[in-house]
DNA sequence: CGATTATACGTAGGACTCCTAATCACTCAA
DNA sequence: TTGAGTGATTAGGAGTCCTACGTATAATCG
């Protein structure tokens, strides 16, 4: 710590995230490169990878979104991938003007050798605590959501804006949420980030959900809800199982 | 939560910081375009601007380094910005080949308006609870350090690689810490990110200090130190202010 | 129904990023 | 003093990323 006049906190965590980002864009550059790729492009294939197994074709217009690129960038980009074979464009059965884009075998084999460029992070997430891992996870989530409200970035398919997310419904401190759509409990540790289930809630329940979420499962009726206990999975917690007979009245 | 098989934890806390990666970079183009700079450029703007206060000049291989693009890129964009009047390059007096890199006075003025794009994270990271942005900060130190080790980052000046740090020295949980060169204890929540004072740690006290910092204060002799409560700055302990003294023997 | 408005994608032009590889220029140790 | 190493720059090329504009299709309304 320091000689004085310590940037307020917040500041602080975001240079620590630009750091974070700092390393992520160079591992997206190294890799990419290895396999003949820009790192716009091999985004572009670790995205179109991910929603492969979906029925509904992703749309340049949805990359450009996703990526926080202007669809030209995107419109670019794609062209490229496309004279390299590893993409595939089709007009979209639905509307004339949009584009059905899928990966061809060729883009899949490649998406699969340079479209992971996060596995770099993850390895050093790896490196955490199982509860530090949870933690970061759950936070990170937060910050999305923040982020999302401020409409710095796309809709993310995450739990805390799910309409099927049901955030400490049960006492069990390792697995306290629930999703309706699965319907079986789960804890901060397998909260998703981009969920090919996700449906977004209507702004009253989401509102509902967040502060549920937020407030980390402090006791219902509390005043006070946080503010010091803030943790990982285990936060012990005043009773014992009680659980599925809690909800908001 | 998914209908099944979701990705590891480690893997979704990096396609969550990717997410994040993607809304800093976004915001750093806007904010830096406004200004009629790039995004890289605005960077190094901010780069310099924090190290305005140092005594030694910082060099466009560091810039390089940081910023985690070769030197030629930092080359192409350093003459951009001398070009356009906002860095002075001068020779540096130790070192011929060498140039110390300034911000003239109308770069002063630029990097504060356009070179502080992690803002945005910091404002989503404001609307945190204080205890969730020490929580975080803990983590994305963590992070860092992770990746300092695996050598996709540059040396960041974070408090755990400071031969200066020793954390959980104190049983304060609300400042269990202490900057041997400031001499006082302080909390994860006043964590350095970039201190300009941060001395590296020879290899042995780095491995000590680490430790000691992960484990988050668990029982000292603990053979089982962690794995369930992680948290906040709060975590409760054993007894009470017995502070300065105990050091490992 | 036909005209307007909105949407989806594309292209053009330009500054810049970002890389590898090669070239100067200087430092330092042998 | 020579040669290896280091710091910065340049050359060349593909690509990013932007702001406009185009062009086609869809949705909407009088």
């Amino acid at each position: 710590m320091p000689a004085a006049a310590p940037e307020p906190l917040p500041t602080r965590i975001a240079a620590g995230l630009a750091r974070l980002s700092v390393a992520l864009r160079a591992g997206q550059w190294r890799l990419a490169e290895a396999h003949g790729l820009t790192a716009t492009q091999a985004q572009i294939l670790g995205l179109l990878a991910a929603r492969a197994a979906e029925p509904a074709r992703l749309r340049p217009g949805e990359v450009a979104e996703q990526l926080g690129i202007t669809r030209a960038t995107a419109s670019d980009a794609l062209s490229a991938l496309a004279r390299k074979g590893l993409v595939a464009k089709r007009p979209d059965p639905r509307d004339g003007r949009a584009l059905g884009l899928a990966l061809t075998a060729e883009g899949a084999e490649a998406a699969r050798a340079a479209g992971d460029a996060p596995a770099l992070l993850a390895e050093a997430a790896a490196a955490l605590s199982p509860a530090d891992q949870a933690a970061l996870l759950r936070l990170v989530v937060k910050m999305i959501r923040g982020l999302q409200l401020r409409g710095a970035i796309a809709p993310a398919r995450v739990c805390v804006t799910c309409r099927y997310f049901r955030p400490h419904l049960y006492d069990d401190p390792a697995a306290p949420h629930r999703c309706d759509l699965v319907g079986a409990p789960f804890g901060d540790a397998a909260l998703r980030v981009d969920c090919a289930d996700h449906a977004a809630a209507p702004p009253e329940l989401a509102g509902q959900t967040w502060r549920r979420f937020d407030a980390g499962g402090a006791p219902h009726g509390s005043a006070t809800p946080r503010l010091a206990a803030e943790g990982g999975t285990s936060r012990p917690r005043p009773s014992a199982a009680r659980a599925r007979s809690d909800h908001d009245p």
